[in-house]
DNA sequence: AAAATAAAAGATAAATTTGTCTTTTATTGA
DNA sequence: TCAATAAAAGACAAATTTATCTTTTATTTT
């Protein structure tokens, strides 16, 4: 459904969220563990999507990566656009480029049909709300 | 959604699927032109999709690929399936191999639902029937 | 039987994705 | 101001996916 980077990223800002309610920052390590993701590998994905201004940092000691107050109104589906791009919300089901209302292909309506249900599941999904159910220990991010 | 070699492979399925209804052989070569693939590739496509016993084929002059009254009886599901596993049909949206009723990752309910739209939609969709809408100019399978 | 045709098979190569390592820069606190 | 900390940046490497090319095998037609 996603690329590897993009279900790291996805978690990763989840685990964000999660600690930066408390006004906390946390350290590319500590995420890494977090969620089970090699370290090098996120810090990347974390500087691009803080690049992006998606997510925040501070260098040095006490620093990390944090939400600010507008963070954490992006959804998942403005994370998922930022790395996969939007092909997922808006791309042919068999990959063809020219497919549409007019020409579809043989899945065009079904997957139209889908699409909108992933588009409309990651666009409630706001950073700074979901993770409520985190905390309640109702879902995991590790494994 | 799926991976390159699976929308290939499902656009030649379909494509031997719409030739094969006359009894009629399709070559290699005019799949690839007809769904607008590289050629040795999705000659290697099909192979494996023969070896698995999805479609036939025959060797030399007026040979080709084609479906047999069983294949016909393969949904897109089984394709799909044949070349990138149903971790699609059944994985974890965020690629956590722990996840499940008992352990969600957050997104696991809204996801299983989208899987199993999927799963439905491809599953519905035989080899020998749903491509009467293509012979009606509805559905087209290049670019 | 020989030539032509078309898939099967195998080897190789290019491109992309995923992952690692090292150096640099910014920030903090002693 | 110096040492420690942590992200940023850049180079590199491994793995996987996608694509190409060549040779072999099976089948048909002449």
């Amino acid at each position: 459904m996603f690329s590897k980077t993009c279900e790291y990223a996805v978690r990763a800002v989840i685990y964000i969220a999660q600690t930066s309610k408390h006004d906390e920052k946390v350290s590319i390590k500590e995420i890494a563990k977090g969620i089970d993701a090699p370290e090098h590998f996120i810090g990347k994905i974390l500087q691009d999507l803080g690049k992006k201004g998606l997510i925040q940092s501070l260098k040095g000691p006490k620093g990390g990566f944090y939400l600010d107050a507008s963070s954490r109104k992006y959804s998942l589906a403005d994370v998922v656009k930022a790395v996969d791009g939007d092909k997922i919300f808006y791309g042919c089901g068999l990959g063809l480029s020219q497919c549409s209302e007019a020409q579809p292909c043989p899945l065009h309506h079904e997957f139209k049909k889908i699409r909108n249900d992933i588009h409309r599941i990651l666009k409630k999904a706001k950073l700074g709300e979901f993770n409520d159910q985190l905390e309640q220990h109702l879902a995991f991010l590790r494994r």
